[in-house]
DNA sequence: CTACCGTCTGTAGCCGCTACAGACTCAAGC
DNA sequence: GCTTGAGTCTGTAGCGGCTACAGACGGTAG
């Protein structure tokens, strides 16, 4: 019994990916689009791999247009690891830069709440913090 | 002679928030319809108060939803401050989880980049950790 | 009087989905 | 055969939080 592909809802529950989410990728057209069963969408192995590694690249944190330009050069030629280390290095320096930001909201945030928990004397720290001056650069 | 109030570029200026958020903010109501002189919006210091208040909390991240409940208690009265402590509380715990999220992600990018680096012998590093099977948990 | 800046309204776009409504297809059970 | 139910289809609109126009009007300096 020769192998028979699958439909949306399999391909869905194999790459924890969300049947309207694989139906806008086609429509943007970071999948291709896919043979027929009558009106239904047919999917092969080949599409679950890709779809596989859409979402693995989105667990990273890559944009769609990353992903798309990944995809591009899974063929494996030459020039391809640079270009692919070229992106990852500069999405990695934006996750560096958005922890930082995040690690700054949290001290403040921690640091309000600390002030709260400790029943600071006049006035709610929080909305101090949130009153205050513009901060000095 | 009286102080006189500003126009919208001003306020734009002394809080550093875009013009196009201000008419935005004032749009879902997140700041009071202000007075007009002729045709032209025109904002007192409460104003220039109340639009920095926003900023700020918006820079620690706070969401439109909760920057709104923050304004609604503003006022000073007795539960005020443990309210606030609650949002600012469960606040932190989101930006806490986002940390941890990105702090995955750039562990994982990190290697691949000092992988592609070390010139690792078959493939491309970024490449095979998209490719791989799905994480085991 | 004209040039130019600021401001006005209204609408549409960005990203990455998500959530419908309303129609259809298909296999299993009675 | 006939019904039921799950799955799928297309198309459109919404989310948050802005941002970017277009095209008209206002106010002032030279």
């Amino acid at each position: 019994m020769a192998y028979d592909g699958i439909a949306i809802g399999e391909l869905s529950r194999r790459t924890g990916c969300n049947i309207e989410t694989i139906r806008y990728y086609e429509r943007i057209a970071l999948l291709p689009t896919p043979a027929r069963r009558g009106r239904y969408r047919h999917y092969g192995p080949e599409d679950v791999g890709r779809l596989s590694f859409v979402r693995r690249a989105r667990e990273l944190g890559f944009t769609l247009d990353e992903v798309r330009a990944l995809l591009g050069l899974d063929a494996g030629d030459q020039g391809t690891c640079a270009e692919a280390r070229e992106i990852a290095a500069s999405h990695l320096a934006e996750v560096r830069a958005k922890v930082a930001d995040l690690r700054a909201m949290e001290r403040v945030l921690a640091d309000v709440v600390r002030r709260c928990d400790a029943g600071e004397a006049p006035g709610c720290p929080l909305i101090s913090v949130l009153a205050a001056a513009p901060a000095p650069v």
